[in-house]
This record gives C-alpha cells, sequence and structure tokens, in this order.
DNA sequence: CCTATATGTTGCGTTAAACAAACAATCCAG
DNA sequence: CTGGATTGTTTGTTTAACGCAACATATAGG
C-alpha cells in the first residue's frame, strides 16, 4: 500500500483479530477440500505467496484476493450479509426520516463525539 | 499492489458483485450516521480518498482499509461468520475422518475437477 | 438562491505489495 | 523410513496503491 496506512500497520485489534480469523478459516476450508497452497493460488489468479499472506491474515492484501479465496472455496455468499442495510438496525434507527446523497454539513472543527 | 494480480485487475462477476454491493452498504451505513467520508476516514486511519475507493468497491485496496471502515461502523462482528468453519457444511462432509495441516500430496499435473 | 461543505477527478512522488527464484523445513503416503 | 510434495523464509525487482495538492462539481440548508 505504500505509505502504509495507519489502519494496516497498526490495526485496532477487532480488526487484527477478524483479520486471522478469516485467515485461518480460510485455511480450514481449503485443507478441508484438500487443496494446496498452490493450487488454490491458481485457480484465484495469485501466487501461493499472497495465498500464505491471506491464511497469515495479513492487513495490507487486497481485498480481491481474500475474496478470491473465499469465491473459489465456494464461501462467498455468507459475505452478503455484511453490513446489509436492512439488517443494520442502529444505521436504520439514526436515519430518521431523510436520505441525504452526501453528509450534512459541519462547521469546521466540530467533532460530535 | 503492484503487478496487479489477476484477480484484482479483472475479478470474477462474483467478486466484483460482492465488492461493489460491500462498498454501497458501507457508504449506506456511513451517511445513516451522518459522517462525511473525510470524517469516517480520519476515524479509520486513511485519507478520504480511499474511503472513496471503498465505496466503489475498489478491488485492490488493503483489506484492513475495509475492515476498519466496518469496525468504525460497528458492523465488523457480522464478519465473523463469514467462512467459518462450523457453518461450511460441505467442507465438513469433505473432512472425511482426518484433519491434515498440509495438503495432500498429488502427483505434479493432476487437476482433480 | 447562495454559500459552505461534501464529493468527484487528475496528476505526481514515495514506498511497499506482489511476483519469482532458490533453498530449508515439514509433513504425509507408501 | 524415505521420497515427494507442501509449506516456510529470504532476497531482489517491478509497479501501482496511498496520500496529497489542486481544482471542479454537486448538494444541503439556511
Amino acid at each position: 500500500m505504500t505509505r502504509v496506512s495507519k489502519i494496516s500497520e497498526s490495526p485496532p485489534h477487532a480488526v487484527e483479530q477478524a483479520l486471522i480469523t478469516l485467515g485461518r478459516n480460510i485455511r480450514t476450508a481449503r485443507l478441508r477440500r484438500r487443496l494446496s497452497r498452490a493450487e488454490l493460488a491458481e485457480r484465484i489468479g495469485i501466487s501461493r505467496y499472497v495465498m500464505a499472506d491471506i491464511e497469515r491474515g495479513k492487513p495490507t492484501t487486497a481485498i480481491a484476493a481474500y475474496l478470491g479465496a473465499l469465491w473459489a472455496l465456494k464461501l462467498l455468499d455468507e459475505l452478503r450479509e455484511v453490513a446489509d442495510p436492512d439488517r443494520d438496525l442502529e444505521g436504520k434507527t439514526l436515519e430518521a426520516a431523510r436520505s441525504p446523497t452526501t453528509a450534512p454539513k459541519r462547521k469546521a472543527l466540530d467533532d460530535d463525539f
């Protein structure tokens, strides 16, 4: 990513944890399907090294590589629910009545919460 | 990512679609919470430009940036289910009886399915 | 309407992501 | 046990992601 964003350099624990879990899950799914990293990587169109990064939960790896792995393992559907507006109860509540296409204006240094 | 992996350059439709949906969902959640891209980006530790990339579903963006956005929107929990081994029915079936730590050996050019 | 803010776009520099080759270590099947 | 495959590690090269500046456009909200 270059200039490595703070988020990638040292992600919040929750994000780091989510990545590690995701990587482990992908590894488990791969092994269950009796695929080597090289094989799965080839189907996805990445190198075995990036496949290793994924299973390690590397933060800076392109999201397409991760999703490609899920796709090749036929596990991509489960992602559809993530951040689904219909399930975002808190968001729905906050929505009040209108749905602007841009965020509301704020005075320059108003930091809300 | 450099040398742009095939997966990032032209992802399978399913992956591309998943990314676009995810980006749209994140945008919806942001607007519902009345946050500008710059504000959300700052909380995550990325620039507003990357935030725009995320909402556009850019394949080459670091996964940590995406997960950071979900985290800041308190939507990261939903990711825990993705590729959860316990829910991977097909994988469980394939697992037969053992759980090797490496994939089984294959003759060099045996491409299975 | 008018204006401040949000969002979209382009171009550039810096820096590391992705690839590949080579080798070591590990694991599994026979 | 052992041979063959998988996985791990290191090093080096190429190339584009990220951040930023500058500008244009769109939108909200008074």
